[in-house]
DNA sequence: GAGTGGTCTAGACCACTGT
DNA sequence: CAGTGGTCTAGACCACTCC
């Protein structure tokens, strides 16, 4: 009988050796005898303590750390993981960038939606965007009622915070060209970042916002999006499908926002109607 | 030179062999080369494919399943994944809820809100509630704005449809004790799936909601909720705290709902005020 | 029983971090 | 340079699925 056998014999409540292994790390840390920000034992040392083998070792601690529960680092140690700080990204900017278009363009000036959220100056934030155009799929083509084919404006654009290194988000904007082509001046990435925002571009379109419809799914990152998230193995992205909707019922602007699942906090408010007594 | 070296410097431009592979895959499934549903090549084909040793595309394949491009099957093969039909869980089901709370019982009766967000009738739908009680811990307490340790009804709920084995959500409800015992039928899970819900169940202690503010994450499943979801490896879920204010200003109830990220789209619609022209 | 994925060992060497 | 995690090999055996 090998050893694997043995273990097995012994062990007989829970075969999987890793499992038990992770079962056991985790509720250490659950019980703070591992907390945040702490480094647990190495590998090597857990090697010893469970008697098993170093890629036994490291699957356990990977099951941990698909959980989001620990982090590993190269060459520095696994540590158990501490709550990023999280960024509010609240509806309401939506009516405070409306209410503002209206304004003169300096008092304007300073303002975008992600200073809404992050409560910071215009001045602290990364901006980044490129435009061009694209074909509609068919997807795209049924949110927008148009034709598949039918030709998009297509803006790709990153915001972040400029201390921290990693964009707070992954934006891809679509509007139908000739839509935008209305004012040459929103075909072209140089005017950006644009004062009032999105809402501010459509009004110089004579378009008026009548409602902004936003659907969320949660699913792990795409290798990409890990990257440029910064965002390292157990966690998850927020995937937002915003519609925006003008007063003549037409679907004008599509955004599919791409959010760190460990950073973002979505809010919304629901107002219920008030019984009449 | 051992083979690993040899390989290294043949593959001069990508050094770990399992993200060459992984990405060669990847790319596979994305021209759909693979399509979904579809079948992989065995482990043993791959291996013989790239010529590296089993681990090493078993590490590969991982990656794939981590980004839930793929599932593997114990004993079938590995398959590109299908995505699962979504269910849709819309804020409308609140205002629905509110307006249907002055009914009549047999009126509320088969109606919930579980039912409204999957357009199925309620017995062809699965309910499972407990009830205790328990004392608030710091993050409840800042929330209901009481003091630390104040006793508190806490509800578990299970919702799913009765021909698909998981459950559509995992949520934990809390209220403040003494506030629901006002009506003492609120403290037995006995009457649950109580007809009209939860606004119904305020409604016979006299208060009526006025807003609700659901805050959204995302992030990987704990091992626990990715059994009871019947989650594989690579999804997420979307925790989702609800918080429903009282007319009053008061915070009557706090749900912590969690719900599959790939076959949950949340929908929030906000509506903008018009311009006076 | 054949096929396929899952767990595990034992050990080599690479790559990053910090002293 | 020591310490720690990351990649990889070669091979054994287990466990599940389906014919």
């Amino acid at each position: 009988m090998d050893s694997q056998q043995q273990t097995r014999t012994v062990v007989r409540e829970l075969a999987k050796q890793y499992e038990r292994i992770a079962a056991d790390l985790r509720a250490k840390i659950r019980a703070k005898e591992y907390s945040p920000g702490d480094r647990m034992p190495t590998e090597d040392a857990l090697k010893t303590h469970y008697k098993v083998s170093a890629p036994t070792i490291r699957h356990a601690v990977g099951v941990l750390e698909a959980e989001g529960l620990v982090q590993r680092q190269h060459g520095r140690g696994t540590f158990v993981r501490k709550p990023r700080q999280r960024v509010q990204r609240s509806t309401e900017r939506y009516q405070w960038e409306k209410d503002r278009v209206k304004l003169s363009e300096t008092e304007r000036g300073t303002t975008g939606a992600t200073e809404h959220d992050t409560g910071r100056e215009m001045s602290a934030l990364q901006f980044f965007a490129s435009y061009d155009s694209l074909a509609a799929n068919a997807d795209l083509a049924t949110v927008f009622d148009v034709s598949e084919g039918t030709k998009l404006l297509h803006r790709v654009y990153r915001t972040g915070i400029k201390t921290e290194d990693a964009p707070l988000s992954l934006i891809d904007s679509y509007m139908v060209h000739d839509v935008a082509a209305r004012n040459p001046d929103l075909l072209s990435a140089d005017n950006e970042p644009w004062p009032g925002g999105t809402q501010h571009q459509l009004y110089t379109i004579g378009i008026e916002l009548d409602y902004i419809r936003e659907e969320l799914t949660a699913r792990p990152p795409t290798a990409y999006e890990a990257e440029q998230l910064e965002l390292s193995a157990g966690t998850a992205v927020i995937a937002l499908r915003k519609i925006s909707v003008a007063t003549t019922g037409d679907v004008v602007e599509v955004s599919d926002v791409v959010l760190p699942g460990d950073r973002t906090v979505a809010v919304y408010t629901t107002e219920l109607v008030r019984w009449e007594d």
